[in-house]
DNA sequence: TCTCGTGTTAAAGTGAACTTTAACGAAAAG
DNA sequence: CTTTTCGTTAAAGTTCACTTTAACACGAGA
């Protein structure tokens, strides 16, 4: 089963010019093409696009990504040091999720600070 | 309570640049001074400064922020926007939140691959 | 008095991650 | 056929959130 770029870009959410963007990058495999140069995408290509858009949107560097992505291309040699990087990754993602959870709370304590203020004015309003 | 730019920085682990930044943008009210025109941040901007750190990393655009100063300066009439403010902000990082568990799941699957691979490599090496 | 550290400003520069543009080719629709 | 539509490339442009630079000033210590 093959995708033109334009079903990825719809079933992904990502512009066209950011999936070739990606694959310039190096961020992508190079992609096959039909008899007009055009760009087919295979299932794994789009599984690893998946696994790149999860690393990017937990606030994964696109420079680290790549670097992964090198690793990737390096064959089972790497999957220790990749097994590393995705875990010291996903610490650091849970750190950052317990930060902006005490956001939350700071963010939740002035809203109910609104709220005091609010039926502190209907109390005088009654 | 004062503080000096200094002693702001040190306590936020935010650089100088960034607070004057932040101040010259309208992110920060214009901080008082002291006879040598240095700033001197008293206890409520820094409350105010801690909202602001709150919002941004909990990805509120600069934009926005500023939006939301623009109506604490308006005063009481604006409470209720600026709670509603509030609770989207807050209703998009729980979204923002989720996606990310969803996005940890799928590196947890792959490091599952990667375990497995490795297991099936010492079965193979004993 | 000199110079060092810390502060000030406005304006220019930076880095990340795209996004747009320009110029072109192939193919489907009318 | 011809005109859209969709794709291609390299290169330049954009946006966001700072960060650096340059030129200057104040106050403390040697």
């Amino acid at each position: 089963m093959l995708f033109t770029i334009k079903e990825v870009q719809e079933q992904f959410g990502l512009p066209a010019s950011t999936l070739r963007f990606y694959e310039k990058e190096g961020i992508l495999p190079p992609i096959g093409r039909d008899s007009g140069g055009r760009r087919l995408y295979s299932e794994p290509e789009l599984e690893w696009l998946q696994l790149v858009v999860a690393l990017r949107d937990t606030g994964m560097t696109m420079d680290h990504i790549k670097n992964y992505v090198e690793l990737v291309k390096q064959g089972d040699e790497t999957l220790h040091e990749r097994r590393l990087i995705l875990l010291e990754h996903k610490q650091d993602v849970e750190r950052k999720m317990n930060q902006t959870l005490e956001h939350l709370e700071k963010i939740n304590r002035k809203m109910a600070i609104y709220d005091l203020l609010a039926h502190g004015k209907k109390d005088f309003l009654i």
